[in-house]
RNA sequence: GUGGGUGUAGCUCAGUUGGUUAGAGCGCCAGGUUGUGGUCCUGGAGGCCGUGGGUUCAAAUCCCACCACUCACCCCA
């Protein structure tokens, strides 16, 4: 069997097996994706958040405007295209959507603050490499319409609540505030202006970035700019004091929570919305593709998309891919795929009758009930029952049909003994729950 | 956009200085058991050797181009 289609480039297909890439990487079973989309979603009701589902196709002109025109992002990594008038993007983030519907069904209608989770695809038009693909998955948080220090300390408490459900420790959390935008403004023309003589010394992305969006140059990793950096204006001397009073109350509640993080006054991040607080998780010895997630607070955000009142907003995004990498290194636990609770054999026409009929009427008793749709040898159903680490199987003939009783036989042992049909269901109800504790969770 | 790497069976990989019909392990299918899985034994299916061109009596092997995938830089989740 071959095809000539494969998988667009950046993307993938999730299997019920595990596989490994082209280029080494473990793509994960969807039963480990069933695991860690769960886990978020349990922590996430356990923390009072809602989930939010916005489409996966959005208007241009939203992300343009709310992630920012001078964002690599917009420059050149959108799926967009256009159909009759109207400017189509894949969404490359979360963020601005949500904050589309939160302003376009008045969710502050709802009374109080709006706690937001979502979960699902996004998709940038970057060179894919390990750890970052073209369609990607991300879940994060929006708080929306909470200024207080709490939100920004509970959202990080939140992603730090998933990663330890998730087994992952070891992680580096990064924090820095960037202060109110006009505070910034003053901050990168102090930059720009001392950066301006050693232009011809910078490299060529940073002298673009010096008439784009100089703050960006703090990210450089470039050993000369870095020593520039050093003597040039630090943007905390510039943030405003009621920005330093929020940011000393979120490290305060950090700390009050025991989460450990490490001050990172040039974390800037890529994105133009964030203000104040941000931070980035990561998971050292990843390597390129480190940052587990990232977030902030991005209290303009709404007023950019047109909301005639501002609303305080901070939130998270993480990146599922970058977190099955960091379980990967972490040897973190996860659940193996489902096994049937039992397999049932048929020897014979009547029997695969019996057998498909019963079949649907032990499902409807909730077992995880499989047979075989090959009429394949009985030597054949067996060998199946036990690739598919059926603890039981169940094997029916005509013996079984006139006595009207079940061969049913546990794997493990090799013991067999016969079941009245119509003592099934409690039969193996009961057998299955003494060994509950050796079968893998579905 | 810039650099590097890799393309042989479903998977992981051998394949000598170019030389007959391209191999192994695992996996898959069947048989050894007339009604029984795992271990073992036997057999089988499955390859445009990434594509196209060139050199040669002869190319998986040498040369060129292209394509695909991939890692890294940049940036980001």
């Amino acid at each position: 069997m071959s095809t000539s289609f494969q998988t667009i480039r950046g993307t993938f297909d999730i299997l019920p097996d595990a596989y490994t890439d082209d280029g080494g990487t473990r793509i994960a079973p969807s039963a480990e994706w069933r695991h860690v989309e769960a886990t978020v979603r349990d922590v996430m009701r356990r923390h009072n958040f809602d989930e939010i589902r916005t489409p996966i196709l959005e208007p241009t002109e939203l992300v343009a405007r709310g992630v920012g025109e001078s964002t690599d992002i917009v420059q050149k990594e959108m799926f967009a295209f256009e159909r009759g008038d109207t400017q189509y993007v894949l969404r490359p983030e979360i963020t601005a959507p949500v904050v589309r519907a939160y302003l376009q069904h008045h969710l502050d209608q709802r009374g109080g603050v709006q706690k937001l989770f979502y979960l699902g695809p996004c998709f940038r038009a970057e060179k894919p490499q390990k750890g970052r693909y073209r369609q990607f998955h991300q879940f994060g948080i929006e708080i929306l319409g909470a200024d207080e220090a709490r939100a920004d300390a509970e959202t990080i408490a939140v992603l730090m609540a998933v990663c330890e459900a998730l087994g992952l420790s070891d992680l580096k959390l990064r924090l820095n505030t960037l202060g109110t935008p006009e505070r910034r403004e003053e901050y990168v023309q102090a930059l720009e202006e001392y950066l301006r003589p050693y232009a011809n010394e910078l490299s060529d992305t940073s002298r673009r970035r010096l008439e784009r969006n100089p703050l960006r140059i703090l990210d450089t990793k470039v050993e000369h700019e870095q020593k520039l950096l050093r003597d040039a204006p630090k943007l905390i001397d510039f943030v405003d004091e009621e920005s330093l009073v929020h940011y000393d109350e979120v490290k305060g509640l950090l700390t009050d929570l025991d989460i450990e993080y490490e001050e990172a006054p040039r974390l800037v991040r890529g994105l133009d919305y964030y203000t104040e607080t941000t931070f980035e998780l990561e998971s050292p010895g990843l390597g390129a593709q480190s940052a587990l997630a990232g977030g902030g607070r991005y209290d303009r955000l709404a007023e950019v998309l047109g909301s005639d009142e501002p609303v305080p907003a901070v939130g998270f995004a993480a990146g599922m891919e970058r977190l099955f990498l960091a379980l990967d290194a972490a040897d973190a636990e996860r659940p193996g795929p489902p096994t049937p609770d039992v397999f049932i054999a048929a020897l014979g026409d009547d029997a695969e009758q019996w057998v498909f009929r019963t079949s649907q009427e032990l499902r409807n008793e909730g077992l995880h009930v499989a047979h075989d749709l090959m009429g394949r040898s009985l030597k054949a159903q067996m060998k199946e029952a036990n690739r598919q680490k059926a603890p039981y199987a169940m094997i029916i003939g005509g013996n079984e049909l006139e006595a009207e009783a079940a061969t049913v036989k546990e794997m493990k042992s090799g013991e067999q003994e016969e079941v009245p049909f119509d003592e099934l269901t409690p039969y193996l109800q009961r057998r299955l729950e003494g060994n509950a504790s050796g079968g893998a969770p579905a």
